[in-house]
DNA sequence: TGAATTTCTTAAAGTAGTTCAATTTTTTGC
DNA sequence: GCAAAAAATTGAACTACTTTAAGAAATTCA
């Protein structure tokens, strides 16, 4: 059941038996259902959602009701509030299902506990946010540097398959776009 | 001379006073003078960088010549090209000073050698990072739910000194905008 | 101190992308 | 399998921001 989570951690670190057994022990295992939430915004993000299949989305509502899509996790990819969740504070995201999705939880209230336990997991996390951050901040300087067309066919070329499995209008919040603009851009490229 | 690194440090982990000593005994310091540079594109990124004092700035150069800052360094903020800095290959960015800096050293050749002596520095980077890849996407979500306009006077607003230390220009590309429009919004603000 | 360089401002013309509104296409659920 | 809902397209009017260019102000350093 989490296989996928296990070889993810053992890339970067190397457990015993008893560990991988304490930890397959504490995780929480959650079907979700397309459209399913896994945050509200307004609520505390008490745990860390590892996605094991499907596709969820992170995004905060802006005040014009519109929802402006952070990222999107995808199988081997962590989801979670980080801020709300260490500091148990409201949070202001949204994490919800696209598709049906199967996810690894680790809650807030264990987190602690399973650490001392299995410190290497520290450098695990190190690790993870580190690659995340780092990223993060090149999807910062893309976005600086390339213009939305060029970022949508960017975008494109990198995650042909994505683009077919979320809609188009959640491809344009995510890419800080418009629909209709997207539209226009295929429709040049369809010439 | 490296206070101000300890003194972080321990907000997040405790350190004996071993610790504190090995920690310092491997640390490096360097003055860097104005427009001095720590990391040239092309070059590995062999070190992070702990800015005691002064100011760096973090940019890619874009096809055009022109330079994206991508975030700015102040006291008490690590600044590293982590993908470089953990594969060892070739950065595409730049850190320079903005003005004459202090700042403390971690060589990656030491740092596997370093944590594995104090482990808990693992966790102090996980909560570094954690908090810094949480910053940055709150950044990416502004970015994309507000206008230019209002990115500057919320920058502006939360960071009045700040605007004053480094020139416009700088200013402008870190926030993603041109130094004529940033004069624009100050000429009419000023009415 | 004063000449050279760097930074900032102003204004006019141009453009990438938005907004709005109406229509078509695709997907969903009973 | 069909009605209803959700998503995508089209086009016209609009706007936030850029580009270019030239002059003014501020900073640097010999």
């Amino acid at each position: 059941m989490y296989e996928d989570l296990l070889n993810h951690i053992e890339k970067y670190i190397r457990l015993n038996d008893a560990e991988r057994q304490l930890l397959v022990s504490v995780m929480r295992y959650e079907k979700v259902p397309k459209k399913g939430f896994l945050l509200k915004s307004g609520k505390v993000c008490s745990s860390r959602f590892f996605v094991l299949s499907g596709c969820l989305r992170q995004y905060i509502i802006k005040e014009n009701e519109v929802e402006q899509i952070i990222q999107f996790g995808l199988p081997g990819w962590w989801i979670c509030d980080h801020h709300s969740f260490e500091n148990n504070q409201p949070s202001e995201y949204c994490v919800q299902a696209t598709e049906v999705s199967e996810v690894a939880i680790l809650d807030a209230a264990i987190q602690e506990d399973l650490f001392s336990k299995i410190p290497s997991l520290e450098r695990y996390f190190r690790l993870i946010f580190q690659r995340a951050y780092d990223a993060s901040l090149t999807r910062i300087g893309l976005e600086y540097c390339m213009s939305g067309e060029e970022r949508y066919h960017q975008f494109a070329k990198n995650f042909p398959d994505f683009v077919q499995r979320v809609p188009q209008y959640m491809l344009a919040s995510f890419l800080g776009l418009t629909p209709e603009f997207i539209s226009i851009i295929r429709a040049k490229k369809g010439k």
